[in-house]
DNA sequence: ACATTTGATATGTACTACATAAATACAATA
DNA sequence: TATTGTATTTATGTAGTACATATCAAATGT
């Protein structure tokens, strides 16, 4: 039986640290003591006391839940319980160079979802003012191209304006993040495809046109992305 | 002047401590140095000593980076950088307790979007055998009702198979990450609406029907919970 | 050549010590 | 009385030491 069978069938113990112990530990006290956003905790003194651990290592699980943004500490005071940054932790580890090439690709697709799922809430948003800004980005943008930088933030603007016109603080964000991996992913690409419905007649169908037409619009227009895609 | 208004014009001081400050400069160090997963790290005394500051501060910014999964620690071998799971600090922050109001819809909301995003991937990659399934999960709900209990599984299962049927392991993920959310925020809902497109009407669709068909599908199965967004 | 022992090394954990900030109480002053 | 200054206490932030443990590598023995 050769080694990589047997690393398919037993895989490495997965040994828990004391800090990692702890960090799911008091994740459960949290959540089982239902807490509220600014609710005092016991001190790390207490808290050491009571897991029979070093002060040190609740303070290394205590860094983690700080890092997430589930928990706030003041000299003193304490610690209290705050509302995280949901996406603060993603932007972290969103990262081309340190993501597995079948990740990219994931989110490579994800995005085009995110992207074509968009229509409903955004004509349900969309106000004439934002159009107009819309339509302003996507007329600053010279068909004979002022170079390779100048497109991609372009792009860049247009796309995050139309995330942003959906009203979801959440959304935008996230394809900001998105965006790097959107970008790495197609700069592997030698030629780049630019597809037959442009920013212009986007924002055209999004004053005149239907939610079924501003769908099909984006898709014509991400065309050449949905191309790449592997069967 | 009030209060609040000193608040408004001051704001908090961000006090930040040295643990923030490494594990900042350790995830530029990672990412200036270019290291490829696998690769060795200088050990904790060395970190600590070229950055000033004790192991112990070290440890904790280390602890962080290793939650992320970005860093696998091995005794004595040392440290290696790994490539992290995108969702796996995700996951830690997602629970609907602890999460702002305002979160919680723009996620509802994300999760909406994603699911009228879906056709044009799950038309490129469904097969026959998927289909198939799928009908077998559309066909095991009662339409009597088995209770809520079932019914709430049964959706989870049905629209769990769409992703999956996409291909796409991180949309999956990321998708049964949402779900407590999701219902979380349909259980603050008096009477539990239903729309006129039902599970098998979808899979009628996605057999003979059109791209388009199942996307018009779609909303009007999830109709009853577009109708609950704000404009 | 192979098995065993030994030593060196890096992480994991514990403990101590002290600086620092902040809340509280209390005294002092206008 | 209200504000300001001072002292005390307390919890976090940081440093440092010590040691257990696992593991790699070299030395040793058969």
């Amino acid at each position: 039986m050769s080694k990589n069978d047997l690393i398919k069938d037993l895989g490495p113990i997965a040994q828990r640290t004391m800090a990692d112990v702890v960090e799911k530990e008091l994740r459960e006290y949290l959540k089982k003591k239902s807490f509220k956003p600014g609710d005092a905790l016991p001190s790390e003194n207490e808290l050491a006391e009571a897991l029979g651990v070093s002060r040190n290592v609740v303070r290394e699980a205590l860094s983690r839940l700080r890092m997430l943004g589930m928990i706030e500490t003041k000299k003193r005071r304490g610690m209290i319980l705050s509302t995280p940054d949901i996406l603060g932790s993603f932007e972290r580890v969103l990262d081309p160079l340190i993501i597995d090439d079948s990740t990219l690709q994931d989110i490579f697709e994800l995005r085009l979802t995110l992207e074509m799922g968009l229509a409903d809430i955004l004509y349900l948003r969309k106000t004439k003012k934002d159009i107009e800004e819309l339509e302003a980005i996507a007329k600053s943008q010279d068909p004979r191209g002022k170079g390779q930088a100048f497109r991609i933030n372009n792009e860049i603007a247009f796309h995050g304006k139309i995330y942003q016109m959906t009203g979801n603080e959440t959304l935008l964000r996230f394809q900001n993040m998105l965006l790097p991996i959107f970008g790495y992913v197609i700069s592997l690409e030698k030629v780049p495809q630019i597809g037959k419905v442009s920013h212009i007649d986007l924002v055209n169908i999004l004053k005149n046109g239907s939610k079924e037409e501003f769908r099909q619009g984006m898709l014509e227009h991400l065309k050449p992305h949905f191309n790449r895609l592997k069967k």
